[in-house]
DNA sequence: TCGCATCTGTGTAACGGTACACAAACCGTT
DNA sequence: AACGGTTTGTGTACCGTTACACAGATGCGA
């Protein structure tokens, strides 16, 4: 840039304005100024500079607290992201993808990030990112949980609709089945019995304290309720892990956490059981099973809006029963 | 960290020495340092600056060519981000995400990207960011086309896998129809009879190309096959293609441009015909259609290497039919 | 004890811009 | 002709690091 100005006879700033603020600048200098940089073959101010001296990258963070290729495969993060990404369009903000894969350079990862604000999606309780992203000071907000101080949570209150779903899949219902994503890092497939609800992912544990407490209002000791886990929200993982636990239970009812789940249990199991998913996907309109409907895509703005400081208030974000 | 130095009583290179080569300063004395910032609540160098004076960011640029909200729900994408994710992962780089609209501002976001090099996804030929992205001087690698100077082209010969299968899909047709993906930014949906090759969007163009090649090859004049263009690559949105030409055509073998309109396809039509997808997912093997099979997941590698810097050897990417 | 290689710590000078404040030139009024 | 207000151009710092080169201290073999 200094070359430039030298080339067109001007001072540094003046090429800076050029670039900047084009209207602070008469026409005839800019023109000389952009000639000169033709010339140069410059390409206009470094980005990078700029975001030092002015203190602001442009850009904004998500933490996927999952390994990013499958981010990519979770229907639910793909709406997330959806959101996120309709507010980095609309306010020109670069979108940053930083993977949390449970190591210990997660959190290197955040603190070496440029950019403005955090939006984390997914993460467990004792995820050390939540506490990497507070204190980087800027704002950040989550799906989800786990709530943090200086954190905004964003979030449907899920103990609700899980209560509201199971207790109505339960009407009539013989022998239930939990369909579960992941408790914990650990926890991620198998069949458990009521599991405590002392659960590490925040998500699926008020969705499970809702569970419980339609069944055990329902007269149905928890404990005795079998929960199927499976890593990740793909048809196929439900298909294996209704497949995998026919030795043990045969269900009229699955209760599941995703639509992807819900539709892989009725592949196995045909269209005798009742099931019910979770977001309202086309895939619940499609086969006809009652579903939690939430915008993720709602979500995904409000906690861009939030990271991207254009707000700081969060509504409780909305859901309802859709009911087929 | 001007501060910090001062704090510890040291210079602030030990402090910069401090986090960046640990090795290279005693261990009281980084103790001494790490115990300053402490107190001071310094957290680490930051980014953007050491981005400016090391000159590079630790970033890589993915430019989207759709609208990003799409990109996240095209499976095929995200075969492709995972790859690229995957690569950024190992190398501790970031990810950034730069969408493509076909706005005039497409170009301001390619040049104001804080990235190290680029990797582009889907774009026309005539899509001025291509242009933007050579601009930069930094290491590019393009899937799928167009190419251009200074820009590496990773792609499978898909030409020759579409003639491949259209020449498999022919053999005994009757009425045969093609479900494609857009031409270009305009021509995204609706009945064609052979368009002519003469299409902005390079893959789309070179599949075409090689499906024409087929049908001549057996004596079926290209002018009259219908093409049934849809936006982007839903069973949804193949089920819907399908539905709306059955008042024209009535295909007994349908050849399309991925599993999802494959499926889509069937999901209208029944199991009486016969159709092809592309790329090979599980749908393709769950519904017993045939498919072209290639990794998209390893040419998001292959890009990510080469924006990244790690090598700047292109081989061109494989492919087979999975018949079935 | 000398000599030389290895450790540690220190200045200085960029990296490439923009914020800010100020000065000169220019305009239309009165 | 004097005056206040708006353009338009300019200088000077400083944003927060790291590259580089150098100096004193230390260790160790001969």
């Amino acid at each position: 840039m200094r070359d430039v100005a030298a080339a067109a006879g001007v001072a540094v700033m003046t090429v800076s304005y050029t670039y900047t603020r084009p209207d602070r600048v008469a026409a005839p200098t800019r023109a000389k100024v952009l000639q000169a940089a033709e010339r140069l073959g410059y390409r206009g101010p470094d980005p990078v500079a700029r975001s030092l001296r002015s203190g602001s990258t442009g850009n904004l963070g998500v933490v996927l607290g999952e390994h990013l290729t499958y981010a990519f495969e979770d229907p639910q993060a793909a709406r997330f992201l959806a959101g996120v990404s309709r507010v980095c369009v609309q306010n020109r903000l670069g979108l940053v993808l930083i993977p949390s894969t449970g190591e210990p350079d997660d959190v290197d990862r955040v603190r070496e990030a440029a950019v403005d604000g955090f939006v984390l999606w997914t993460t467990a309780d004792d995820d050390p990112v939540v506490q990497a992203v507070t204190a980087t000071g800027r704002p950040a907000a989550i799906q989800g949980g786990p709530a943090a101080p200086g954190l905004h949570l964003v979030s449907a209150d899920d103990q609700a609709a899980a209560r509201a779903m199971a207790r109505h899949m339960l009407a009539g219902a013989r022998s239930p089945l939990v369909l579960s994503q992941p408790l914990d890092r650990e926890r991620w497939s198998g069949l458990l019995r009521g599991p405590d609800t002392d659960v590490l992912f925040p998500v699926t544990r008020t969705r499970l304290t809702g569970y419980r407490e339609a069944f055990e209002e329902a007269g149905r000791p928890w404990g005795d309720v079998p929960v199927a886990v499976v890593g990740r929200h793909s048809r196929e993982e439900g298909r294996q892990a209704v497949a995998a636990v026919l030795d043990d239970v045969h269900p009229d009812v699955v209760i599941a956490m995703s639509d992807q789940l819900a539709a892989g249990a009725l592949d196995v199991l045909g269209d005798g059981v009742r099931v019910s998913g979770w977001d309202d996907s086309e895939l619940a309109a499609e086969r006809g099973f009652p579903s939690v409907r939430q915008s993720l895509f709602d979500q995904g703005v409000a906690c861009a809006r939030i990271a991207a400081g254009l707000t700081d208030t969060v509504d409780g974000a909305s859901w309802e029963l859709a009911l087929r």
